[in-house]
RNA sequence: GGUACCAUAGCUCAGUAGGUAGAGCAAUGGACUGAAAAUCCAUGUGUCCCUGGUUCGAUCCCAGGUGGUACCA
């Protein structure tokens, strides 16, 4: 009997949760989270992380395990993702991996190349760089110690210059040949499912989500973490327009507009990505019965 | 019922001394290998309300309609 990763993918607000659940339910097996911010304990209602209730159906993993005052990536959520996967399959032949963090899917599924954690104190000189004398000077140092990647990279994207600067300085080596660009094996099958609905239905369901999380107290949540505003791990959706309300930048309600317009542009992230992959099918969140069929199909055809 | 004003992009509106049009917001397409709910790039989508008239040519001028708003009855 070989072991399957049932991933479930697509835009935020969709109904991934209530899908993978019912996925869960029937395989009798648990969840793994891929989701960057409910991986923080603090953040609850911003993130529509699933309820008390939800969480008591079936066991997730990877869900508010971590401080937003703490350092994680894409790179920690492989390990984690992989150990626990491992664990998991002792016991189970499926198990369900869900969330739209689209690095983090394709860090368990392609896995990402190794490359050591960067010193904070060296990201912070760069950025301290890069706020002083703007992105031509961090763009010097890559043409130098990395040419190669300097003919690749977006250079308008000061992220990726400044990761990739910060990459050669702590290894001594060139960005670019750290990268292999090979999808990493694993120990089990991945099956791939994609959630869709027409653009305006999504947009309603995330307008109405975002109405709803004010209601639950997304304000009050809000506030809470002011203090700790600059933190990577608030610099979220939901969470950093507030801010900039608090911040005395605009009204309340120009705010939670704002929620709701950047909301609907990381789900069109979302959905740019996710159809990227060719391998996902792709269903309504109400085709449980054909996405529980589909799976069966392709286990079918993998086990004989 | 009368008078006035308005009707242009999804929304709010600008504009054309007559040569089929442009801002803001919203939106759309895309990139993505350790910050990714992050970060970055590109893009104007239009029966200029309808029907006639004048004109080489009308979104613009004229007439009539339709719809809206305000005021007067």
């Amino acid at each position: 009997m070989h072991k399957y990763l049932i991933v479930v993918v697509g835009p935020t607000g969709i109904g991934k949760t209530k899908v993978s659940i019912e996925i869960a339910k029937h395989y009798k097996t648990e969840i793994i989270s891929a989701d960057s911010r409910q991986i923080f304990k603090e953040l609850k209602i911003g993130t529509a992380t699933p309820s008390d209730e939800e969480l008591r159906e079936v066991k997730h993993h990877n869900i508010a395990s971590y401080s937003i005052h703490d350092y994680y990536s894409s790179w920690e959520f492989e390990q984690d993702a992989l150990q626990l996967s491992a664990e998991l399959f002792k016991t189970h032949n499926q198990i369900v991996l869900t969330g739209g963090s689209m690095m983090y899917i394709d860090a368990i599924c392609k896995g990402i190349d190794e490359i050591p954690t960067i010193d904070p104190e060296l990201r912070d000189n760069l950025m301290k760089l890069y706020n002083e004398e703007g992105i031509e000077s961090i763009r010097r140092q890559l043409k130098q110690l990395d040419p190669d990647f300097y003919m690749q990279v977006d250079l308008q994207n000061h992220k990726r210059v400044i990761h990739a600067v910060e990459v050669c300085l702590m290894t001594g080596k060139p960005y670019s040949s750290l990268r292999t660009n090979t999808v990493k094996k694993r120990p089990f099958n991945i099956i791939r499912v994609g959630l869709e609905l027409d653009r305006d239905e999504i947009y309603n369901r995330i307008n109405l989500r975002v109405d709803q999380m004010v209601e639950m107290g997304l304000i009050e949540e809000a506030k809470q973490f002011y203090p700790s505003k600059d933190l990577n791990s608030l610099n979220t959706v939901g969470y950093k327009e507030l801010f900039a309300h608090f911040d005395g930048e605009y009204d309340l309600d120009k705010a939670i507009e704002l929620i709701k317009r950047n909301t609907r542009r990381y789900a069109k992230r979302q959905m740019t990505w996710f159809k990227k992959d060719t391998e996902t099918q792709w269903f309504r969140p109400d085709e449980i019965t054909n996405i529980i069929s589909h799976i069966d199909s392709l286990m079918l055809n993998c086990d004989s």
